[in-house]
DNA sequence: CCTTCTTTAACCGCATCGGTTAATTACCAT
DNA sequence: ATGGTAATTAACCGATGCGGTTAAAGAAGG
């Protein structure tokens, strides 16, 4: 790719970053026009040519960009410090609205490539996505004592269950076009209480 | 539309239903080419196009047997007629893996069309839907009696907790292209004894 | 063999695709 | 202003794919 796309003002950069996460989380690679990319970025298709020579090139930067600034954001929110499930739920939500704030089309994009069929681009994110294998989001239960939680709880199934609500939550939310962080911010406050008052242990010890 | 359509071997009918609902599901209505619904049903497009006059014919079809099939398979659940949340639950679900194990794409489709913004077919759609808003899903909780959970319960948030939760995992086991309806079934069992074990009242009243 | 119905291959005109070229604009030191 | 350089785009190209049509091949029955 053209060194100097780095050289451009962040707020366009992020522009286009933008614009490829939503169009390819729309449609497959095959049916994701570089046209349409440019012009959800407010560029011409010529430009976009200009910093990215095909549109592979632009699709495995986006991809390797996804992953880079989706390890960084949990690395810094911090959640992964915490010895209390409940505010690790918290900092990493907090993480996830941020993320979705400035990068909305970040996470449909993600699950678009995981998934991705095209043999002109599905060697190449396979090979990459083996390397992030080792940041595995499984061993989080791993730090918590189960006297943290009402007596006989099964573990694992309550944390599947609150991992796939927010999953669910999230895609319901997401259909609608226009998404309002705060209101997300709002709710997940709810559920967050809501699980603690159902799965956190009463009685102190 | 050419009705005799209907009068298909009904393994064909529903091959070609299948295939709409799968491709439409994958793709905007703008992208989904006719032949490769036609590809996916096993025929060739100009039959498609000897049974569907044109595209918005087809989708338009598809989007009332979508509807007409949903309806039916709730109201012959049975899930209606329950008084125990948990009994409820699971017959819903054996209605919807049913559901899935015949019309794979159904769920997807539905959500696609829901949020289909092309004015080709978009006004046709929504005229359609205003017709089904009297089938609420969310008057099923009135049926219940706070007595059969644990006590100071949020029951709406319970509720609203359950469904995304399965609409989350759902979410995540259709992104993979081989859906098993058996361990569909035996993952949602699993999680509606885990609610039951959560949610319920233990101690006799 | 003739008729009728089902199914398809081949085709048409048009739009769109990925990518290139050449020209236009914006910027900036002189 | 002016000349040079870098950013940006309009116009274009060959190839492909689209919705839809046409004419002909296949299959079935008498």
């Amino acid at each position: 790719m053209n060194e100097k796309f780095f050289s451009l003002p962040k707020e366009k950069q992020e522009a286009i970053i933008n614009a490829g996460f939503c169009v390819f989380s729309q449609n497959s690679y095959k049916k994701s026009p570089m046209s349409e990319i440019a012009a959800a970025a407010g560029i011409s298709k010529s430009l976009l040519f200009h910093y990215f020579h095909n549109k592979k090139e632009l699709y495995l930067f986006l991809w390797e960009t996804c992953a880079r600034i989706t390890i960084n954001a949990l690395d810094e929110s911090g959640c992964y410090l915490q010895t209390d499930l409940f505010e690790t739920l918290y900092k990493g939500m907090r993480a996830k609205i941020q993320l979705m704030r400035r990068y909305p089309g970040l996470g449909a994009f993600a699950m678009k490539v995981y998934y991705e069929k095209d043999p002109a681009v599905c060697a190449d994110v396979q090979k990459s996505i083996e390397k992030l294998a080792s940041y595995k989001i499984n061993a989080t239960l791993l730090n918590f004592t189960p006297e943290q939680f009402v007596p006989g709880l099964d573990l694992e199934m309550m944390y599947q269950n609150m991992y796939w609500a927010t999953e669910g939550y999230l895609w319901e939310k997401f259909q609608q076009d226009s998404l309002d962080a705060d209101e997300i911010e709002r709710d997940f406050l709810k559920m967050i209480d809501f699980w603690k008052s159902v799965y956190a242990r009463k009685e102190p010890l």
